[in-house]
DNA sequence: AAGAAATTTAATCATTTGATTAAACTTTTT
DNA sequence: AAAAAGTTTAATCAAATGATTAAATTTCTT
């Protein structure tokens, strides 16, 4: 899921790709230098350029990728035939796990959709899994097992409260004294409270 | 709430500190060139930096600004001593309105605390309200009105509902597919959406 | 109104930064 | 092994950028 080769086993060319993942994810577009990607990959700025022409192409990919491992997990968890209430635990357990791994991601995400949408729209397929479960709720819904509610705010609800607690947690942590371990540590809290709350909420009886 | 003032009846002090909080809350700071703030403002660089030494030291007063009207409305609101649920529905309903005036902020607050933490931490006043919260949560909880829960789930509960669909405006609306005027529609529904279902959650029996 | 202080401006500086070039070096092909 | 192709490097460029200067202009004080 991350970055995980040993960096001299790799290619120039994947040194720098991955020099600049780490880089443009942590910092921004803006904020980001070629030398700073260089340095970070260990090679010349002009490697850089030479793979990759310049630095708008090289932050395309870096997105494109972010994006990519961002809304795979959708895919994968609501793509499925196993019962919603199942699915909405898999989303919530999977996301906090991979947020925790790569935690600038929902930051850099957010942050960049906003200050270069340009960059980004592109790169966003509209729907794919919102059809089936568009369809997958209304027949919930007229089967009286849980209560009318649009496919967006039942998706927000869920994406907000899994990847919320990320995008806040200098604030956050700053604000209520917690340490990494006391984030942490909340965080694997919410594996269980997110799906409850939202299950209770959505359910009208109880699901098995 | 907002910028109102005509422009031009500030004076060139006030028209620069207004025009970088547009610019830096828009761009973030490392995008924001202190020209792009002069232009804004109608002014020359060298006033710019005149009346504010540099471009940290203007930001510094900008993020104070946006961070102040950030948590202003959390004291206010959980300071007074009407009961919790009307507090969750005041909380959603001002922080919905707010942040469609100022659809950036939360964008801005978030990313730059993540890339800047050292310009932020200093403002970040370690907790004020929590205390108050966590005492009254207890009280409620003891008298077993609602369920157990700790002020940080608490908090991030409704703050991750009620912020998180402006941070993920520019995904979702494209994602989704929907205009402006769906978007904004929809955050109008979560003003009741949303009390409803951190209540729902946490009230053991419905509250009145 | 004259002089002093404050403000605003155009011009300029030094540094940073994305990008290029040409040469050196390495690998592949024949 | 020689030639060609591919890769890497140091040096450099041009534009952008935060900041300053000194002069011009305006506002304030007496």
């Amino acid at each position: 899921m991350e970055i995980s080769q040993d960096i001299d086993s790799l290619s120039t060319e994947d040194k720098i790709r991955a020099a600049a993942a780490k880089v443009f994810v942590r910092k921004g577009y803006a904020a980001t230098k070629t030398r700073d990607i260089a340095k970070e990959a260990g090679i010349n700025i002009a490697s850089l350029h030479y793979y990759y022409r310049s630095k708008e192409k090289l932050f395309g990919l870096v997105i494109g990728e972010a994006l990519n491992k961002f809304s795979q997990g959708m895919d994968e968890v609501f793509g499925g035939d196993n019962p919603l209430h199942e699915k909405i635990k898999n989303f919530v357990n999977r996301y906090i796990d991979f947020f925790k791994i790569n935690p600038y991601i929902p930051v850099f995400i957010m942050s960049e959709s906003q200050n270069n949408p340009e960059k980004v729209d592109q790169l966003v397929d509209s729907q794919k899994l919102m059809p089936k479960l568009t369809k997958e709720l209304n027949e919930l819904i007229e089967e009286g097992i849980i209560r009318p509610i649009s496919p967006v705010h039942f998706f927000l609800n869920i994406i907000s409260l899994t990847a919320f607690p990320f995008i806040a947690k200098p604030l956050m942590s700053k604000k209520m004294n917690l340490s990494d371990d006391d984030y942490s540590q909340m965080l694997e809290e919410r594996k269980e409270l997110v799906p409850e709350m939202i299950i209770n909420f959505l359910y009208l009886k109880k699901p098995s």
